[in-house]
DNA sequence: CGGTCGATTGAAAGCACTCAATCGGGGTGG
DNA sequence: CCACCCCGATTGAGTGCTTTCAATCGACCG
């Protein structure tokens, strides 16, 4: 039953310390996150580091599934495809987060999954993985969570595709992006979006003229400024407000700050759980 | 680490014989499924019963996570509320789905799940699920490829409210009911719907008028009969067209037997996969 | 300095929603 | 046993949000 610990991949690929999962900036949200340092390098030795250059593809439909994968560095889209030729992305991922676990089912994956830049990422042998996680229950444990996190970020999803105007959609987009960079050590109310409008678009089910109209009426009543690919969130509270299902477009613009506020003192209140890639919250 | 199998909760609220996951119906689709007779033996021994009332729940936004719960009768469905108090149904589960995975992460349940009928489910303790998955990897490798199916179904759900029009998602929904009751051998093409059309309608992220309009329109084209819940689908072959997202109405009424015959040909062709819980596939 | 691709903006159309009235089955009480 | 009520479902008319179509803008690049 179980696979002896050895590499059967080149060696010389990255210098040893840049395999090593201890060292690297996302340990803590990524795989190894609870992990001693012999665990640590328990399991840096199955990993591998791979380069994914801009818009190539990780994997893609009907693949065979070997391993997951998590990224380093970059950003990466995963989106199917129906037999009429729609795509819908389903995934936005970026450092730290675990690709693939759609495939594990079926042993084949589920998705394209593409590079919205230069990427890279550590590639995780699944039956290696399996192994580990008989040999070390804390990474088992925590592995469910990692997918148990993948299922509510997919909820989250279907509650704004299912509930949710143009409006409130791409609100909670940036708040869902800004948690996450925060929770990565960035900068929660200026980034880069990673993503055409195209992509947004059919990620919130929405057209990229929706979005392009959306970004307008958001800057024009001061929640966010918008240069090209740059955005700045200069009212996170009132977008979390929009984020949550509420609508803030009869407030007057003087009493948004006001509002905004009382707003983020309540908006702790009553909420059951934080979910750190939670769309909707957060 | 590893926690004793004994058991800490009354032994006298069914019979032994009925918790023997080996005597389940539906032991090849749930957890037990590959397990040989002692493994699952290993497993009925954590697994006690409860029965839930019709519209009663099962568990609650923020409930402390202890348990996954399988359904052994009846059918439930999830679902989220954001702060404005939209709710947002999220899975319709039926016998041998698996409920609460998504609570794993948090520790706190992450959804509200009540029975759409008196309704059973086996509840299995989560930390002794989690000893198990270690003296048994079977066990947790089925368990791997259970939430990997979860998040193929959201998934799912996600391209059905992303990309589809209101007659495709019904029909998806169609399809995706008729798919896993045959998987349960039960009818592909007669059953009964559990849900309100107002909660299939929140599903799909439509209205109920919308879902009633939808149901006018699939039985005057001669794809299904409805008489209250009691549904049955005429032409499945259609149904799948719908919810591949192709567009079927502009057809004749009197080609569609034969297009019909040629896209269920042609249907299993590009097919990638065929996902058992797929709901806009298979 | 064009060329290309992504983004913006406007006008018109479409699909689903909202509002409202009606229908109909199932349960209850007289 | 029937009348009534209640709630889910159906159907129609009008509205509205988003899409579609189209033109223009603008940044990046060779």
């Amino acid at each position: 039953m179980k696979i002896p610990l050895q590499l059967n991949f080149p060696l010389v690929l990255e210098s040893s310390t840049l395999r090593n999962c201890s060292g690297c900036s996302m340990h803590q949200i990524c795989l190894p996150a609870g992990l001693n340092e012999h665990q640590t390098r328990l399991l840096s030795q199955i990993v591998v580091h791979k380069k994914i250059a801009k818009d190539s593809y990780l994997y893609r439909i009907g693949d065979p599934f070997t391993a997951l994968y998590a990224v380093r560095v970059g950003h990466f889209k995963t989106y199917q495809e129906n037999l009429a030729g729609n795509r819908q992305i389903n995934g936005l991922q970026m450092s730290g987060d675990l690709l693939g676990m759609d495939a594990i089912s079926s042993a084949r994956h589920q998705c394209d999954a593409t590079a919205l830049e230069d990427s890279e990422v550590c590639v995780i042998p699944y039956a290696q993985l399996e192994t580990l996680f008989t040999e070390m229950p804390i990474l088992m444990r925590h592995f469910h969570r990692v997918m148990s996190k993948e299922i509510i970020g997919e909820q989250d999803v279907i509650m704004i595709l299912g509930n949710m105007y143009a409006e409130q959609r791409f609100a909670a987009f940036l708040v869902n992006l800004s948690t996450r960079y925060a929770l990565r050590g960035y900068s929660p109310t200026r980034f880069q979006l990673r993503m055409t409008r195209e992509d947004i678009g059919n990620y919130l089910g929405l057209t990229i003229e929706s979005i392009s109209r959306m970004i307008a009426k958001l800057r024009k009543n001061g929640l966010i400024e918008v240069r090209q690919r740059d955005v700045e969130l200069l009212d996170l509270a009132a977008l979390k407000k929009l984020a949550a299902g509420m609508d803030i477009s009869d407030t007057s613009p003087i009493s948004i700050c006001v509002t905004s506020a009382e707003a983020e003192a309540n908006y702790l209140l009553p909420q059951p759980v934080q979910q750190p890639y939670s769309l909707i919250q957060g």
